[in-house]
DNA sequence: CCTAACTACTTGGATATCCAACTATCTGTT
DNA sequence: AACAGATAGTTGGATATCCAAGTAGTTAGG
């Protein structure tokens, strides 16, 4: 059920007419929210038919670049910015899908290293090529506009402590 | 544990030193998804001492808006673009809460309206004050950043059929 | 050394989301 | 008028996320 206006422009009307202010911290807060909304379901969408889904993915494609392609699970949490039972959670799925291995990591008994698999290494390139090819959900934009968003959210990752 | 480098500029130069193609989407697509996980805990953590969280401060937001304070089901889904059985758990909570009512729609046996009490209205207020306080978890970007991600974002949104 | 504090991961419980299927109701065509 | 197809909402099942608490292992101060 499409809609037959911009949702975010009426919000900011309301919010003005209400006086409930911050009303471009609102409007930016919520572009951000919808537009996050519709790349996940792209991006998913696009993920389904590999058996993966963008969480999953994202893990893959850390532990290709990795040198060894191995990682400790809570450095995948800290790069992910998710919380170590959703690493669990994720790698016990690429697990039981074959896609990575748990290993003892050989210095720190209380470390689990997560290791690509060779299918796991085939799918994660073939999961790459399938989202370059819909440009991440992002292909109606051109990429002045994609730097702009680039730009524009980074001095708010920074703020959180991003990096 | 924060990163000490941008994960953002890391993961683009893994991509083009692999060849993976559309870096500039994946760069944005990142962005956007790293952005809604800080601005999400942002704003779900100034709403929870109000018993909120954002969903239901949308829901909420919608029905003080709307002329009478009540709107089908259906409506705040699509307004919300989420799915009928996300609106269905939205209301339960908030009537458990006393701070929606469902009443039958007078023309339309099959509508549910979720029309909001007086209860409902003030904390919607105290929420939007709270929110707003806290620039919607933007307070350390200017303005000018703010309008730059809305116009920058627009594009998708419409894209997706958004409006 | 030994113990207290910290770190890494997992488990159990709560919540939010989606999909598929179901019930009830409405609408348009014949 | 009757029925096929659409629409509104709910229920049950799957998944993903977080938090609190637990287990195992490591580190640093006394």
């Amino acid at each position: 059920m499409p809609l037959t206006f911009d949702p975010i422009a009426e919000a900011r009307r309301n919010w003005r007419r209400n006086d409930w202010g911050a009303v471009e911290a609102m409007s930016a807060a919520t572009s951000i929210t919808r537009a996050h909304q519709i790349l996940l379901r792209r991006i998913d969408g696009t993920l389904e038919p590999l058996g993966l889904n963008f969480s999953r993915f994202e893990a893959l494609a850390l532990l290709h670049f990795s040198r060894a392609g191995s990682l400790p699970l809570g450095k995948i949490g800290d790069r992910l910015q998710v919380h170590p039972t959703s690493v669990t959670n994720t790698i016990d799925r690429l697990e039981a899908d074959g896609l990575v291995t748990r290993r003892p990591h050989p210095n720190d008994r209380r470390t689990t290293l997560a290791k690509l698999t060779s299918r796991g290494r085939r799918r994660v390139k073939e999961a790459a090529r399938a989202l370059a090819k819909v440009d991440f959900g992002l292909d109606g934009m051109p990429s002045r506009d994609l730097n702009k968003v680039d730009e524009a959210l980074t001095p708010l990752r920074r703020s959180a402590g991003d990096f």
